[in-house]
Order: structure tokens, then sequence, then C-alpha cells
DNA sequence: AAAACTCTCAACCGCGCACAG
DNA sequence: ACTGTGCGCGGTTGAGAGTTT
């Protein structure tokens, strides 16, 4: 059956907005409020898709946005944020009044990274990095940024209604510590940031052997695959299983 | 001067979730 | 319980600006 275009792509504009669309778009929303953006181009006579329409509100035309360059601060705040929350652009966001996730995701992507490796840091990670040249990860950190990030913990957070702030509960302490490089706590350093986040193991699926390894259970088979091995580190420093044969396929069970 | 290369960021795409019927 | 629709999110792309050769 497949899912419903968004849009009439052929009757839709794509690429840059003009100015004659950011007007029309603006004086519509000024007169209409936001919402129902599926039904908003037609109704603001834009050729354009809802989306297009929201994002270019959203991240663009919205008069409460704070456009200009990041402040220290605002670097600092995403840096703690990231080590807490990852890639949650919007929740990240939230906390940064007049920043769009979309302008932090970018900032992100093209300043922060390259700062935090700078100062040895991964920055999926937030750990220091294990380096063999100064500023570039190593394959060494992939792998733990992999096993962390996909295996090792799952981060709960509970979505809660519409419009609503979300509500994330009880910051795993251990992990803010063992993330935090100065030893001092984002409770301490803000205060006023409200970050309820719980962090558990995930489900059944796969389970930690290792450092390196994990137990996968899928509807074939149960076996275990080390990672180390699979990407050549067996038998050296960066593998501690000592099982080449983990890094095959063979079932565990 | 211009070609090649790099960087930035606005915009797009596809997916998942919530909700209404 | 199921299905369709709309919204929001995160990852990715690509045009254009800036820099280097």
């Amino acid at each position: 059956m497949g899912r419903s275009p968004c849009c009439e792509k052929e009757h839709t504009n794509k690429g840059a907005w003009t100015k004659e669309e950011d007007e029309r778009l603006i004086s519509y929303i000024k007169l209409h409020g936001e919402g129902c953006w599926r039904s908003l181009p037609k109704a603001a006579g834009l050729l354009r898709c809802g989306k297009s329409c929201r994002l270019r509100w959203i991240n663009y035309l919205r008069p409460d946005l704070k456009r200009g360059n990041f402040t220290e601060e605002e670097d600092e705040l995403i840096i703690n944020l990231h080590s807490l929350l990852g890639n949650k652009w919007s929740l990240i966001a939230a906390r940064l009044p007049g920043r769009t996730d979309n302008e932090i995701k970018n900032y992100w992507n093209t300043h922060i990274k390259r700062k935090l490796h700078g100062r040895g840091i991964d920055p999926q990670t937030h750990r220091p990095l294990i380096t063999c040249t100064p500023n570039k990860p190593t394959a060494i950190d992939t792998l733990t940024t992999t096993a962390n990030d996909n295996v090792g913990f799952q981060i709960n957070m509970q979505k809660t209604k519409k419009q609503q702030p979300p509500e994330l509960s009880n910051i795993n302490n251990e992990k803010e510590d063992s993330n935090s490089s100065s030893g001092v706590t984002t409770d301490e350093v803000y205060p006023e940031l409200n970050l309820e986040l719980s962090i558990g193991l995930p489900a059944q699926q796969k389970r930690i052997i290792s450092s390196s390894c994990i137990q996968v259970n899928d509807k074939f088979s149960k076996r275990r695959v080390c990672l180390c091995c699979n990407l050549g580190f067996q038998n050296s420093q960066a593998c501690s299983c000592k099982s080449m044969a983990m890094a095959t396929t063979n079932n565990y069970t």
C-alpha cells in the first residue's frame, strides 16, 4: 500500500526560498497562526510542501530566533547537553532559547566536533580519545562508540503529550560522572536545567559479553560477535576476547 | 585569473510516533 | 485493534561562498 506522499511533488517548488515566498508565509502565519502545515501552502498561495513551509518557518522565519554566532556559554551548554542526551537535537534546542535543532545540529557537526577533537575528547562518547594521531579518532574509538551507543546503554526517554516539554527522568549519576571531564556535574554548572533521564540495559535483543563482544539474538540464531575481531583487531591489545572464532557468525547457543 | 578544493548551512528525505476515525 | 493522516525528528545532501593552489 505504501505511505501517501506529504504533497503533490510535481506541483511544488523546491530549493531555496525566495523573498516573496518568505513574505507570503510570514504574513499568512501572522494572520492565522502556526499549525495545519499540510493545508497551509494552498491557503497561503505557496507552491511548497507543508513540511517545507514548517521547516522554513521554524528554522529561519520565526521572529524569536536568535541569529548570529554561538557564544562560548552556548557552546559549553550544547556540549554538556549532548553528553547527556546524545543527538537529540530538538531536546537540546528546547534548552537554548532562540536556537533551532537544525542550527544546533549543523553547528555541532561543523564546529563543536572539531573543538572536542582538539581537546582530545570523542564527540560521540564524550570520553578521552585513545589516539594514534592527536586529532583523529582511531578505529578503537569508533569501536567504543559503537559498542556503547548501540549496545551498552539504552536511553529511555518518556515521551509526553504534544506541545509539552519533554519529561526525562532520573539522571544516571554514574554516566554523568564518567562523562564529565572536569569532575563538575551539569547540575552544578546549569542548576536551571531540567534534564530528567534514565538509562537502562537494552531489552533482550543484545547483551554485552565483554567490552567488545555482543550477543545477538535474532530470529535465525543466537551468536556472539566480537567487534574488535570483526574490525581486524583480534589478538591485539584492543581485543580481550581471545577468540577469533567469535568474530564469525557461528551459532553460540 | 581561474580552476580545484573545502566548508557551511538551508533544505530535503524518510521514518517513527501520536492521534483520530 | 487497526488504518490513515499529519507532525516532528534526525540524518543527509547539495548549492553557494570562501580559500587554496
